[in-house]
DNA sequence: TTGCGTGCAAAGGTTTTGCATGGCA
DNA sequence: TGCCATGCAAAACCTTTGCACGCAA
């Protein structure tokens, strides 16, 4: 699949260096190219876009699409992760907008029921759980 | 919730009628102004957007955004739906793109799950699960 | 007559593409 | 030297907003 020849540059290496230090935290392309800048090594949002993409490809790093108009959101996934990736979802809050990791065992059984019953194999990686959080809840009750 | 008066619109009656004829499909914004038109009588795409966005409010008709770049689906809910709805799931495949109903109880379980143990509320008109369908599993093995 | 509805045009925001330049191997 | 990488600028894309005009009640 990676047949193509890809050079070491300093961009790739910083970017992905960056990436380590943050690992299982949601940043967009605009996060990482603010990051550089602020530390005085500017880089391009251009080539932001296309490492990014590389390393999901890669499978390195995951891609998450909230919605349709903010940023897509990236996470880097520690190479421990992998096991537990299938029984790691995201939850997405629709009223405050927060994103919060959820890891359970149990929701790994509708993986298990989808493949079995419907023939689809769930990507949990790339699916967000819509919904509302404990305590937008709260806040909806109490009014 | 609807304090605002609106008014009975030759436009507005025109879309929901569309729409009435094609329940259970998936449309964009797009369609509906390409439908109308197609039968020589325009309407605006500004317009297209506020009424549907409108019935999304009125809880007539369902958005999904599937993927950041590609513009948001549309989906009418007929009336007999409303009880399905918790129990109605959509899966998007990874690899051709296509949409799926799937029409499950087992799967409502990770909704009772997700409250209970996670104080979570779901909700499954707006969450996509994403995966690989059966057809293209196939075709993958194949090769 | 009042004020919402309409739709053209333009703006807004994210992502992609064109292209000349730069840097790795 | 050859070829990929870079990054600025511009395009492409979906969606929202501004505004003048139209139309329902």
């Amino acid at each position: 699949m990676n047949s193509k020849t890809q050079y070491n540059t300093k961009q790739r290496e910083e970017i992905f260096k960056y990436l380590k230090t943050v690992p299982g935290v949601h940043i967009t392309v605009a996060d990482v190219c603010a990051y550089f800048r602020s530390i005085g090594a500017p880089i391009g949002q251009t080539t932001v876009y296309r490492h990014l993409e590389r390393l999901v490809n890669e499978g390195v790093l995951q891609k998450y699409i909230i919605d349709g108009n903010s940023p897509a959101c990236f996470e880097f996934k520690k190479p421990s992760d992998e096991e537990d990736a299938a029984a790691c979802f995201h939850c997405k809050c629709e009223k405050c907008g927060r994103l919060i990791h959820l890891r359970c065992d149990e929701l790994a059984i509708i993986e298990t029921h989808l493949a079995a019953s419907h023939h689809f194999t769930l990507n949990p990686l790339r699916t967000v759980l819509y919904g509302v959080c404990e305590d937008c809840r709260k806040t909806e009750e109490a009014s």
